[in-house]
DNA sequence: CCCCATCTGTGCGCATATCGAACAAAATTA
DNA sequence: TAATTTTGTTCGATATGCGCACAGATGGGG
C-alpha cells in the first residue's frame, strides 16, 4: 500500500526547522515526485491533518492524534507515571522512563524535578541511546551482535567532549553495563550533566523500558551516583516487575 | 489519496482500551472491509509503524515520530516551556499550556508541580473544550456562531454536578470570560480540581494558545483563584504577546 | 465426537487511482 | 524585456488497491 508509506513519510519530513513547507521542499526532503508529494499534502490537508494557504503546508493537532494512539497502545506511561512522580520527589531529582526504538531512546514518561538539560524534555521527546543512561541499559539488553550492526550503521556524534564514540569502546561500555545492572552517564550528552539509569524488566526477564535519575553535574560527582540513588531506583525496579507487559 | 486516509484512519483505532487489534476488530473500528484494513496493517508494519505476531497488531513508538513532527511544527513548546517553568515554580502549582483542535484542547506544554488530577496529563493529551478554563478562553476567541455550531454538534457530558452542559448557559460564561480576559473552572471537569486561565495572544491580536494554573479545590476558594493567580499568568501573557507567530 | 454456524484471514479479477513525463505558470536573473 | 530556473498542475498508461468469494480456524450444541 504505496500511498500510506509515501505519506507517512511526508509528514515526517516536518521538523521544528521546517515547519512550514512548500510542495518543491517536501519532494526535495523526502525524494518523491513533485506530484506524488502534492497528492500527499492534498489528502492530508482534505483529511484535516495539514493546513494549505495555496503557497506552504503546515501540520496540525490532529497529527497528535496518531501520536497519542501510539502512546495508548502502551500501558507503561500510565503505570509508571505515579511512580516516577513519587520517586521525583522523595530524591528531589527529576526522573524518566523511556524506551528503545531504533538507535534513539523515547521519553514515554518523566517527573521533572528541575530543569536540568538544556532542551525541554518531554514524552515522545528522542534522544540517540549510545550516549545517554537509558540508552545504555536498553542496547545492553539487545543481542551484541545486533548492538554493533546498529552502532556501526549509525553514525555517533560526540555530542561532548566526554561522548564515547569508538563502538569498540561503547560495545565494552555495554558488557559492564549489563553486568552491574545499571548505566552511569557523566556529561557524555551535555555538558554539566550526569545522569543513572536501570533496566525495567517484565516478570519473564524481557528489558521493556529504562528508568533513570537525570541531575545537573554540579550536585554530585559521577561516581557518588550509584550510591546515592540506586536503592531508590531498584525499589521501582522491583515493584513494576510483576505489572509489565511481556 | 485515499489509502493514505485510509491508513491514518486505521492508527486512530488504536487506543488505550483497544492496544491489540486484529484485522478484524480494526474493521469494525473504521468501518473499512478487512481485506483494506489488513493491507493498511501490513504496510504499517513494514514501515516499522506496527509490529505483528501473526495475529495480533500493535503500534510501535515509531509511530510518535508523527506526533512530534506535529509538535516541532509550532515553536510554542520551546518558547513557552521555560516560562513556564519558571512560573510553575514562583507560584508552587501546575500550569499548562494548550491549543484548540475542534471540540477538544490539545496540551502542548506543561509543568506540573504536584499530581492535581486523576489522569496524567503531558503534551498531545487532550480534554473537552466546553468544560475545562483553557477550552473557555480558546472557544471565546471564536466567533459566535461558530461556537454555538460546534456546541449543538457535540455532546456534552456533565463530568461532575457542577459541569455546565446547556449551550446557552455556556455560550453566556464565555461571553463573560471574553469580557474579563479570563476564565474560572469550578470543579466542572474533575470534582477537587480548580483552575484559571488566560489567552495567549499574538502581537497581531490573535488568540494562539491558552495558559492555565490547575490547583487541588481544597486549596483555595473558586472566587481568591482570579485574585492570587491573575497577576503571574498576565505576566507571562504580557511577555508572550510579542514571541507568539500569527 | 462430529457437525454446523460463525467469524477471521487471504487470493484474484476488475476498476480505479496513482505515477511521472510533459506542460504551464511564476519567480528569478541578466 | 527576454532568458532561465523553479514551482505547480495536467493527463494518459499502468500498476495498485477494492471487495467479492473462498478457505481455514473457532466454538458451541446436539
Amino acid at each position: 500500500m504505496g500511498g500510506l508509506a509515501k505519506g507517512l513519510r511526508v509528514i515526517e519530513t516536518f521538523t521544528a526547522e521546517r515547519p512550514r513547507q512548500s510542495i518543491s521542499e517536501v519532494s526535495a526532503a523526502c525524494g518523491m515526485d513533485r506530484a506524488t508529494v502534492r497528492r500527499c499534502l492534498l489528502t492530508l490537508a482534505q483529511e484535516g491533518y495539514a493546513d494549505y494557504d495555496g503557497k506552504f503546508f503546515t501540520l496540525t493537532p490532529r497529527v497528535l492524534r496518531l501520536g497519542t494512539a501510539c502512546l495508548a497502545t502502551m500501558p507503561l506511561p500510565q503505570i509508571v507515571q505515579p511512580m516516577l512522580d513519587a520517586l521525583s520527589e522523595a530524591i528531589g531529582e527529576s526522573s524518566s522512563v523511556s524506551i528503545l526504538d531504533g538507535d534513539e531512546i523515547v521519553y514515554v514518561a518523566r517527573a521533572a524535578q528541575r530543569r536540568v538539560m538544556s532542551i525541554a524534555l518531554m514524552p515522545g521527546s528522542r534522544l540517540p541511546a549510545f550516549c545517554t543512561s537509558m540508552g545504555r541499559v536498553l542496547l545492553a539488553a539487545r543481542p551484541e551482535a545486533e548492538v554493533r550492526a546498529l552502532l556501526e550503521s549509525t553514525p555517533l556524534p560526540a555530542r561532548t567532549p566526554k561522548t564515547l564514540t569508538d563502538p569498540g569502546a561503547i560495545l565494552a561500555e555495554l558488557a559492564r553495563v549489563k553486568a552491574q545492572g545499571y548505566a552511569v552517564i557523566d556529561e557524555e550528552v551535555e555538558l554539566g550533566l550526569r545522569s543513572l539509569a536501570v533496566p525495567l524488566v517484565s516478570a519473564r526477564g524481557r528489558t521493556i523500558a529504562a528508568l533513570n535519575v537525570g541531575l545537573a553535574a554540579s550536585r554530585m560527582e559521577a561516581g557518588a551516583l550509584a550510591g546515592h540513588f540506586l536503592p531508590a531506583l531498584q525499589e521501582v525496579q522491583a515493584r513494576l516487575k510483576g505489572l509489565l507487559p511481556g
